[in-house]
DNA sequence: TTGTAAGCGTTATCAT
DNA sequence: ATGATAACGCTTACAA
């Protein structure tokens, strides 16, 4: 109520007000700031003086209208309370930051409409490019590229279709890591907790599993898997439906780490114990493998490196060159903690 | 290399482009879009035809720089792979989604230096607020904020000094509900880890619990209270140093769930089963906590409305008003699950 | 080396 | 109800 209450302070300084306090026009102000062109040092010093003193800070809003890049990638997430999906963004926005960026993050929500509505703001806010993870209609994704050519890359979940540069797990590995380190263990009764058979990547990572087991001459019977989720609950059904059928398996492999979590939580509610009578091996590695306990031991999906690579190739694609590959494929590696032990 | 090779596809329709096509002038077109002033009937359905068949999209930088609303806001906060603060973004972006505007988000990994830079930022970017969790130096941000007079929220970490809008937990209440469970369950050696003594917050609960603790008759000796940080580590060294100790007890809170969890997990690497022997209870709720076994009994903070709160506080301030509060203190929850079990 | 001026794509203030 | 036209703050030819 009381006079200066009001807001605004002193009212922002631009580039005419650098200019007037430096006696200079604003095209020289600009090249004292962007260093594009050589500009004489007497006049350079007093403009970067101006500049102090006004405190002056370029806008971007308007830099970006201008030169058609507001230094500013969108990312989108199916989920943010998902910690292997929140790794995603952290490693993200780190890379992004490095390269002088920043992130515009959108939590999809698995929602169409949140998607959709989320890619076409980051299209009207003219976005440098948009990362995608798990993408879940692919024809719209790929008509809003087609559409407005804005540089792309979807992680962890690759697209079919060629043309739209993808960072992507080794899966099939995935599922030899988890099968060779259970064999080698000495365990024969083994089950499997997966996704969906229709995701490929969770067909991909059973394959590579059944394969490995089948090359130690042991078989992966349609009953030893079940196929739900990546989440937690899923990990619960899946041994409640192993032990309703009366199943006795000495070590699991869930094709991911929320899954693992629910399995033992699920097995130590039923009296077994993990490692003792059951192993359990997880997938993804994500922050709670390391804290849980028993820790988990689990096939790792590097999340760091798909993320720097996943930045490094729409950033290819930003200043405006081809990317060389269009398709990374990374391995796993499995880090052995305390949920697995040898029959 | 062949023709139509490079990006680009039709370069993005403009107002003018649309004007043009229905023989409108640009401001026409622009009421049309913002129905800020009555339009012939006959013309906008005229507009409306040329926006459908050139796939216009307003450009946000332009409109930004024009009505100095970018409609993105910034976030701010240490550390995107914990989980409570993953959580933190999780429902602001939420929120701020349903008020329509974006969030960009930084880490900025208790950086002083990335904080600075990621702030200055978005001053630049000219967002139209900017909310902060756990800020690590209060004169910094009060400095920016004074200069910039940029709409700004502090979350979960409050400031001392007043004028900056925040939301925050009832930290002694937090305490006092842990300290109540703990002696409603008949335990009588109980301990305590927490944070450091140096942060308010941490202060204020151990004060609650201990004040509560004497309201029964109980001591909290200097003994039995562990200083470490809010992670997952200080858990393990708090039961470490008790053991080492010699100090019998059977009941822990511990000032996170990440602490608690570390606690769980070294109880159970020295043999002591959770709640078996010990019964141990956290604070914040994070996800993990329900996927845990045992899942963890907790005070939860309730980080959803927090941040709703928060976005709130903010939103009026874009809109140029005066926030009524401008402290929001929102209650604790104790949430009973496995890890505590009555003497 | 420096200045002038024309945009970038909007919104907002005038007239008409 | 509609149309010129001037900003918004910056970059960038083009001149000087």
């Amino acid at each position: 109520m009381s006079a200066g209450d009001g807001r605004g302070g002193e009212p922002v300084a631009s580039m005419k007000d650098v200019a007037k306090l430096a006696h200079v026009s604003v095209s020289t102000v600009s090249r004292v700031i962007n260093r594009t062109i050589p500009v004489d040092e007497r006049t350079r010093l007093q403009v970067e003086r101006a500049i102090r003193k006004l405190d002056f800070k370029p806008n971007l809003l308007a830099r970006g209208l201008r030169s058609k890049s507001g230094h500013v990638i969108g990312m989108a997430v199916p989920e943010l309370l998902h910690p292997a999906l929140s790794a995603l963004v952290n490693y993200v926005e780190d890379s992004v930051r490095q390269a002088g960026l920043q992130c515009i993050v959108g939590n999809t929500r698995n929602d169409l409409e949140i998607e959709a509505a989320f890619i076409e703001s980051l299209i009207r806010r003219h976005v440098d490019g948009i990362i995608f993870s798990r993408v879940s209609d692919e024809s719209r994704v790929l008509r809003v590229l087609s559409k407005n050519r804005v540089p792309m890359v979807v992680i962890d979940r690759a697209l079919d279709s060629e043309g739209v540069p993808t960072v992507v797990l080794d899966n099939y590995q995935a599922g030899v890591l988890a099968a060779e380190h259970l064999v080698g263990l000495g365990h024969t009764r083994i089950a499997c907790i997966s996704g969906s058979s229709k995701i490929h990547l969770a067909r991909e990572r059973v394959n590579g599993f059944r394969d490995t087991l089948s090359r130690h001459g042991l078989h992966l019977p349609q009953t030893h898997l079940y196929e739900g989720d990546f989440g937690f609950e899923t990990g619960i059904e899946g041994i409640r439906r192993f032990l309703a059928a009366g199943i006795p398996v000495t070590a699991i492999w869930a094709g991911s780490d929320l899954a693992a979590l629910g399995a033992i939580a699920e097995l130590g509610r039923r009296g077994r114990a993990v490692p003792g009578d059951v192993s359990v091996i997880g997938t993804d590695d994500i922050e709670y493998a390391k804290i849980s306990f028993p820790a988990l031991t689990t096939v790792r999906q590097p999340f760091q490196e798909m993320c720097r690579r996943a930045v490094e190739l729409m950033m290819v694609q930003v200043r405006g060159q081809r990317p060389e590959s269009t398709r990374v494929v990374l391995p796993p590696e499995l880090i052995v903690r305390e949920s697995t032990r040898a029959m």
